[in-house]
DNA sequence: TTGACAACCTTACGGCGTAAGCGTACCTTA
DNA sequence: TAAGGTACGCTTACGCCGTAAGGTTGTCAA
């Protein structure tokens, strides 16, 4: 009767289904266990405990991220369609943000990953120590970003104006602050595009990377 | 015999310091109220619930920031300053980290930081939206600095090459990434000083802010 | 004196990760 | 084919967690 047995990859993309739905904090051994159709204590089975699962769900994020191919011509542009990348895989699943440099087991998606920036970056001029700086420039930068993002409410993401009405409902006197209440009357009038604004800061770092190189 | 009667601060500074003693996984209600000579439930007659108490937290952790002066003549400087600042205090409170920007309730602290940003970068001649770009650049870099270095393993955190080592022990075969050894061997070798790094990509932010403004 | 209220308490519920160990179905090897 | 091992899913149980419900006690106003 039990359609498929159960291994560590039935395990982990259920879990990452239920993560994905409802965040970190509602993913657990008995509801992974209940999405598959078992017991809870089944999973030791397959996974050594729960930080084995994440893990496992880390470089499943890992895997998804398109990489830069070293050697290439125009490494601006791999680099920037890798951070561009980045960012879409960590929107979709916006509780792996605080977690994929934490790792202190990583996983061979993870391994392939740095050794690829690295890598277009020591090929394309960059000495060890500018290439270290470069990347650990835009990793925070990146990171950040997708902090900033996934620190939304996890369903109206996409309607950052309510986010802000909100928030400003929240707050009883906004006059001692004036430089908050043109945010405020702004953003709930314009928006708030986050992909163009990611764009402009990545842009704006990559330009100086490259300036800083070149000198 | 009760030496203090319990208030919000002194429920609010137990839980700080259990916080920065093991993490947020260590900060549980029993915990903050056993700290406290006092029975868990009794907490809630001072806080709402425990998301309540992590909001007075990051208030807390937000006042601690070094706070730029709108109209300072030299906005780089300000800004500069401000953000060594929020990097030292999320090394103090590294559990904060991913909390700073995701409170639906913004405590004072919090409004007055962000206030005094954007009315430094304001005062500097910033647009608007330049502004806004400035300080989501800017903020995305520190919380992302910040975020890599709060992941690594607590306490072993001024010792680099240790982790290094652990890391690289866990992997199986490092040999299908060259470019991930050089890195393993140069960071065993040399180490890693992450206030220089720091400082290196906020100037190299700062600097380019610069120019998109003044060009 | 009375009665309201605030602050601290006890008890209890449902959920969590996981240690310990049981039953069974399959595979190997003689 | 029989014996024995192993893999895998199961049940039970422990000590944590946040917090709802409601009891007790001390203080202060009327």
């Amino acid at each position: 009767m039990r359609r498929a047995p159960l291994t560590r990859e039935r395990v982990l993309a259920a879990a990452l289904e239920l993560a994905d739905a409802g965040g970190l904090e509602s993913l657990s051994m008995r509801k992974v266990a209940t999405a598959l159709g078992v017991e809870a204590m089944s999973l030791y089975n397959h996974v050594a405990n729960k930080e084995d699962l994440v893990d496992g769900l880390v470089d499943l994020v890992f895997a998804e991220i398109d990489l830069p191919v070293p050697g290439a011509p125009d490494w601006k542009g791999e680099m920037r369609r890798r951070a561009v990348s980045v960012r879409e895989v960590l929107n979709r699943h916006r509780w792996a943000v605080g977690l994929m440099e934490s790792r202190m087991r990583p996983g061979p998606a993870n391994l392939r990953s740095h050794n690829a920036v690295m890598g277009c970056l020591r090929e394309a001029g960059f000495a060890f120590r500018a290439a270290v700086h470069a990347s650990s420039l835009l990793d925070a930068y990146i990171y950040g970003f997708a902090l900033q993002e996934a620190s939304l409410p996890f369903d109206t993401a996409q309607d950052h104006a309510e986010v802000v009405e909100a928030k400003q409902a929240a707050v009883p006197d906004l006059t001692p602050f004036p430089y908050l209440v043109e945010v405020f009357t702004e953003m709930a009038r314009a928006g708030y595009d986050y992909a163009t604004e990611f764009a402009f800061g990545l842009d704006l770092i990559l330009g100086a990377l490259e300036r800083a190189q070149t000198k």
